[in-house]
DNA sequence: TTAAAAATCACGGTTTACCGTTACGCATAA
DNA sequence: TTATGCGTAACGGTAAACCGTGATTTTTAA
């Protein structure tokens, strides 16, 4: 023993019951080392400022800044483990956010511990590591991407129609809306009127999931 | 040792991380022994017909049964194990709903491995366990739901008024929403009257965020 | 069996959402 | 310079949501 170095790895998610689980499987790898943990994503952006690991196992869902926040705060730093997403069912469809913005691997929480192991020595050797669910979500949204350029290409929303958005999402009314920004009721219905073309829903039931289910409220 | 029989427990949550965590952490306990796990809700049931454990863990969310409806079945069946409910922030309304039909302990995610072990302990032991934050939690609701009968005491929703409401998040105009469930146009706006009233929102969105929120869709 | 809860339906009235279309000033990129 | 995108605004019409209230039947639980 004692020949190689051990892998540093730290780990965040909120779940601290996943934290310890994931911690007491990691026990069991000789070569694995769990240096540190953290609930949100300030405790790991402040941890990292005095410590280092070679792996970040990060969750994606957190509190205050969210993983993919983690990661754009770590690209504009010197230093960035090696980081490994953890995600649930619901948000696959961040992979290819998070693979651009330059996470090495990818596990869905309902991976099994022998691949988390395995996960974190293959990033940690250099590589990129997928679950395989994870795999085929990939391939599959890449060839959709290719066939369908003009449909599902999701035009940016402005930063007026966010506004917008949000608030709908709040359950504001049109008019509560325009008194909040300071336009007219029409100006309101207009960007309403263009965020149910652009994000295709039907009405505002539609806009408010979306505007949920990418945590813009 | 060997002095005492060990506590079996049943781990059922559709991360299976979680679950290899859990019994990871679990291991280190001589007096626990992990008799079985389950990633969903029909899982859970079926290993029941065959086997028996003193205790079970249940997520809440689970993809096809959900952890309620496991207690539910569970109250009509002969044997029914100690529950512990392990569920996450947004998911604590259902305290009192999850007591009400038997659970006789409520663990939040971010609990810690210990208090996994001593919840175990003492449903076993016959007592009631939960958290410090869900304790809170629920003297919050008690106090509330005594000075406010009316307000803020989350009625449950009916079987019907689910079934709107999803049709509601998934977008559905009221006519379309009648035409699925062959009911009449009107019953279909009481329904959603009365949804707007119990869960205290404003207007259609607050319906579909709510839905969302509570994985019913 | 009896009371309570759930599911059904009606109706008139008000407000809001939704739709299509047009248009103007402004900034910026081709 | 010209085209494009953005933010703003208007208008007339239709559809749908929202509100209060009351009422009947069916189902469930005490």
């Amino acid at each position: 023993m004692g020949k190689l170095k051990k892998i540093k790895v730290h780990i965040a998610d909120d779940h601290r019951v996943l934290i310890d689980g994931i911690v007491a499987v990691l026990n069991n790898e000789k070569d694995i080392d769990v240096v540190g943990s953290s609930l949100n994503g300030n405790q790991v952006l402040e941890w990292y400022t005095t410590n280092t690991s070679d792996v970040l196992i990060l969750d994606i869902n957190m509190p205050d800044i969210d993983g993919i926040a983690v990661i754009k705060e770590f690209n504009k730093r010197d230093f960035k483990p090696k980081i490994i997403i953890l995600s649930s069912y619901d948000e696959m469809k961040l992979i290819k956010e998070v693979v651009k913005i330059g996470a090495k691997g990818f596990l869905a929480k309902n991976c099994t511990g022998d691949q988390i192991i395995e996960a974190i020595k293959t990033v940690c050797a250099g590589n990129h590591y997928f679950s395989e669910s994870i795999q085929r979500k990939i391939t599959m949204s890449f060839s959709e991407s290719e066939v369908n350029e003009n449909k599902s290409l999701p035009k940016p929303l402005t930063d007026r129609e966010q506004e917008v958005l949000v608030l709908i999402a709040k359950e504001y009314n049109t008019r509560e809306i325009s008194e909040s920004l300071f336009i007219s009721v029409n100006t309101v219905e207009t960007h309403r009127k263009n965020l149910m073309k652009k994000l295709q829903v039907k009405n505002v039931v539609g806009l408010a999931l979306y505007a949920h289910k990418n945590n813009l409220i």
